[in-house]
DNA sequence: CCCATGTGAGACATCAATGTCTCATTCAAG
DNA sequence: CTTGAATGAGACATTGATGTCTCACATGGG
């Protein structure tokens, strides 16, 4: 053991598994536990040995999914600046985990139990939070309610992720087409 | 019944068997056949006996889908005035569809198999062009392309049944905050 | 070299949902 | 009343994924 929490052999990389995990199923939803194994090059045995279960996976996986989301708004500051720049921010640092984000979106059972992450709630709050002082600010209107402007976020972001995905859209663009569809909508500005 | 289609006995009625199936699963997309049964109000032997397994009966929810979708595009005469209020007149009509089309937006499967009902490139195309009717005419902005628009589109009806059911907006805002927020972004506008 | 640990491979049981059947019952038409 | 059709209830087999186990093997440390 040493003085690692690994073994003396390279143990399976937690992270590397969850990654291979989380960009199969935002491919495949359904995709099988043996598929997961394979798709981390990994058996089987020693997937089942590092999580136990598929509903641990996806807990796991969900875990991820909103640490990075508090990762992302960490690093976009979102207390700093004009909200707009704020929400450009985010927008940029949850870009690379708008698949995994996507994934979870579709994952309905996540939301069906009694008992759900709270870490869903502490985004929703902080990025609410952010909508309602560009509210309070004048920047943003006011007939928008900041729950729905937060929903919204996390809708494009998956929608975007999808479309990308599919080739529909250039991931170059993903930024600018989210950012730019949330604030300015699809209207052409008169001025 | 006599010269009805149906039999001496009252059959079941498939549309009331979709339309609570189409319920069930938009609150719980993992229910089984039996809670889809249950709901229905008839028992597993007939629902089994209306559509062959689990997966029929998504596809004939997913037909459901589409034939609304493409119902309330008739129904809003997108080739008529400006593209804005072709735009608010299709969320008026999808309005009663936004819930099916929640639970067929998250069913994955539904796109991961080789062949996919053509309908949804239809109803891409047909709303595709009205968003490009909406460029050309100078109401829309060019940046954001008419395939973004209308997944976005799709994302947002997702978002906003989601949000209505979980009570966090009342439904009634659904029209307005789905509408102003597509074509009208998040942003006060300056005027 | 020897040992301990983690892994891969596969066999096996389990489990839940599904698909399939039978049979009694009910209801409406004749 | 008789009959035919459709349903409800339940038994049963099937299926696919999952959870569990054993065992051989490879590897790094002692």
């Amino acid at each position: 053991m040493s003085h690692m929490g690994y073994g003396r052999l390279m143990a399976v990389d937690r992270a590397h598994v969850l990654r291979s995990a989380a960009a199969l199923l935002t491919r495949k939803a359904t995709a099988t536990m043996d598929e997961v194994a394979k798709a981390a090059g990994i058996s089987r045995a020693t997937l089942h040995r590092q999580f136990a279960g598929r509903d641990a996976l996806v807990r796991a996986l969900e875990a991820l999914g909103i640490e990075e989301c508090e990762a992302a708004l960490d690093a976009a500051r979102l207390d700093e600046g004009p909200a707009s720049e704020a929400v450009r921010r985010l927008v940029r640092e949850i870009e690379p985990a708008a698949g995994l984000l996507s994934f979870l979106y579709t994952e309905n059972q996540l939301f069906e139990g009694e008992q759900q992450n709270e870490g869903w709630e502490r985004l929703d709050a902080r990025i609410s939070a952010l909508f309602r002082r560009g509210q309070e600010s004048g920047e943003f209107r006011i007939d928008l309610t900041p729950a729905w402007l937060t929903e919204a976020l996390f809708g494009l972001v998956a929608s975007g992720a999808w479309v990308v995905l599919n080739g529909k859209v250039a991931a170059k663009d993903f930024h600018h087409m989210i950012v730019e569809l949330l604030l300015g909508g699809a209207l052409r500005r008169e001025s």
